[in-house]
RNA sequence: GCCCGCGUAGCUCAGUGGUAGAGCAGCGGUUUUGUAAACCGCAGGUCAUGGGUUCGAAUCCCUUCGCGGGCUCCA
């Protein structure tokens, strides 16, 4: 990992994929150079600090501290100075092996530390020193601390000791740094625009959802706007699954506990369910999922070979505790609606119906834009149900679909759910944010629990396999993630109003309202700004609406019984009569562009 | 749940111990306008909640609820 030409190097290579990667090694060595050079500062401002781990991450870095007290914004701006004039004396970053008596000795008065050496099992440790500081680390870092070219410290936040919420309590300085000033600059922009479209910021403004106390944290209000996209994506959603022979069915929201016993739910998830209503006697409970529902669907009746395989989706609204600190907007929230779907099929069918999943994903996912993918596959873990040899052959049939589809995939080894392996599937938005929402799960556990079976072409009894699958995952919490996508400016097929006519003044109404009505008819949104206000105030709003079409309507427009249409990027496309507007709106909704 | 911060009008925010403010939005007028904010006026707040300190609290302290940044977990 040496690099010796260092900074100047990277900074002069030209793109491609093996200078990516020096890039990145550059910023990773960057940013832990900035991590020990912070803590020396924080070391500068509290002698007493206990020093925990100081890690390079994706974005930035971070350090935790134990400190004698808590940290303020305005303490930033100090630890910042400190590490400029540190920056500035351009000390060099020395490296030295130590074994771990020697390390323990050094450290001995720093828990952390010493907590950190005895889970090391390498007796040469190694230690870096900037100045008179020195950390337990292994590196690479920087040749000295002047190649620390521009860094921020960015916010605190408390960590728990090795994410463990019985140990200590630590205070975390985030920070980023960079290469360049300008490499920053272009960081923090970029962290400025995800600001901007904030789900949460763009819902109200936008009018799309709320959240309110009185309701509820977590519980979501779709306002009419944001209503009117979601039933379009619902809309779209159901016409798809249909398509591909998908059932649609419907199940209700509270089930006994005889249920959630059987199911293994109240065993092992009870912490996420909400508590038990009483009603005659019997206790139910509000579910947490979808499962339990569709697999007594399915046996309902005596199952035939020739029924398989047999596709039950629901948009089905469950309710899952979550600790009020992990509430997110629309991302992470207590109520909520999943595009869930369950699969049951012969063991030859399994290949064909894994396949049909990941057809169905990429082709609803494409539809919204989304066309990265990275595909995780995850395999057994070490608590789990199931003989190794259906683990095998269900990870094979995963395996082998991903490959026969030509897909790339990582392998996560052990990730699997106790109950079967599943592929996972992410998404990269607009601004190159990962997301995952698509998960597609292998389960041993329930059919067995519920003892489902089919009647196989020999007269016997078989269990059916059974597959769990979820595409857009929550229509919530994906509603969140297309609000971001689109930075709020919602494509033709899903803007809540796709038009908004501007008649200058009001000798232009009759027209504008004539003009509505046949546009409405032709199945668009569109509304007339009637208001008494200016044209130019009618654009403003209509542009901060983000409606897609202006179509503004003044003496020429009526005369030639057209409108001037403005697009919300600017562009003007002059006057075009409405029937070639409503053709090309309708073109537009049509192919999703 | 835990650490830190925050909660003032529908929204965005000012006000840090001495009688609650602005802009936008809303409402009423005037204005009838050619591609991102016309003008005048009116109304709107138990300063999240409950308690405490004080002659006096939006302001200081505590409780509860909620929000934000994280930890952990997940869709």
């Amino acid at each position: 990992m040496s690099d010796p030409s260092g900074i100047e190097r990277a900074l002069e290579s030209k793109k491609g994929p093996a200078d990516a990667d020096d890039l990145s090694a550059l910023r990773e060595r960057i940013r832990h150079s900035a991590s020990h050079i912070m803590a020396d500062a924080v070391r500068a401002m509290f002698p007493e600090a206990q020093f925990a781990i100081g890690p390079p991450t994706e974005d930035g870095f971070y350090y935790d501290f134990q400190l004698p007290r808590a940290l303020t914004e305005e303490d930033l701006s100090v630890i910042a100075e400190k590490m400029i004039e540190t920056i500035a004396s351009d000390l060099p970053f020395e490296r030295r092996q130590v074994d771990s008596k020697t390390a323990r000795r050094i450290f001995e008065d720093q828990p952390f530390k010493l907590e950190i050496i005895d889970n090391i099992a390498d007796e040469n440790l190694g230690i870096y020193t900037h100045g008179d500081f020195s950390d337990l680390c292994n590196g690479p870092h920087v040749d000295s601390t002047g190649q620390v070219k521009a860094f921020k410290l960015l916010s605190l936040a408390g960590a728990y000791w090795r994410g463990d919420e019985n140990r200590p309590m630590l205070q975390r300085i985030y920070g980023t740094a960079f290469e360049s000033k300008k490499a920053l600059d272009e960081y923090l922009t970029r962290l400025e625009e995800a600001a901007k479209r904030d789900h949460r910021k763009l819902g109200k403004e936008l009018g799309l959802f709320t959240i309110h106390n009185e309701i509820g944290a977590g519980l979501i209000c779709w306002q009419p706007k944001g209503g009117r996209i979601r039933s379009i994506v619902e809309d779209f959603w159901r016409e798809e699954h249909l398509k591909r022979n998908y059932s649609l069915v419907y199940s209700p929201h509270i089930g006994k506990s005889k249920l959630w016993e059987t199911s293994g739910h109240l065993e092992f998830y009870k912490e996420n369910m909400y508590s038990a209503i009483d009603l005659d006697d019997q206790e139910y409970y509000l579910k947490p999922m979808n499962c339990p529902f569709h697999i007594l669907m399915y046996k309902s009746s005596l199952r035939s070979y020739r029924e398989l395989p047999m596709r039950l989706a629901e948009l089905g609204t469950v309710y899952r505790y979550e600790r009020t600190g992990v509430l997110h907007g629309l991302l992470r929230v207590r109520g909520f609606t999943q595009d869930d779907a369950h699969i049951f099929c012969r063991p030859d069918q399994l290949e064909e119906e894994v396949r049909g999943v990941l057809e169905l994903t990429f082709s609803l996912l494409g539809a919204f834009g989304f066309k990265d993918y990275k595909i995780y596959l995850a395999d057994r873990p070490e608590k789990h149900v199931g003989e190794p040899s259906e683990w095998t052959r269900a990870t094979d049939a995963l395996r082998n679909t991903l490959e026969e589809m030509k897909l790339d995939y990582q392998l996560d080894v052990g990730g699997g759910a106790f109950y079967g392996p599943k592929i996972d599937v992410k998404i990269e938005d607009a601004i190159g944010r990962d997301w995952q929402c698509t998960t597609i799960q292998f389960d041993f556990n329930l059919p067995q629990r519920f003892d489902i079976t089919y009647i196989g072409d020999d007269g016997q009894q078989h269990r059916p396999f059974m597959v769990h699958r979820a595409i857009l995952g929550s229509i919530e919490r994906f509603m969140g993630i297309l609000i971001e996508h689109y930075g709020g400016a919602f494509p033709v097929w899903l803007a809540p109003v796709q038009a908004v006519i501007i008649p200058i003044t009001d000798r232009h109404l009759d027209y504008a309202r004539a003009a509505v009505v046949e546009m409405r008819s032709a199945g668009l949104r569109v509304e007339v700004d009637d208001r008494s206000e200016r044209m130019n105030q009618k654009i403003r709003q209509a542009q901060l609406e983000k409606v897609p079409y202006m179509l503004i309507v003044g003496d020429k427009e009526v005369a030639g019984g057209s409108v001037s249409v403005r697009l919300r990027s600017g562009e003007d496309l002059g006057p075009i009569p409405v029937t070639s507007v409503i053709e090309m709106i309708r073109e537009k909704v049509e192919t999703k562009a």
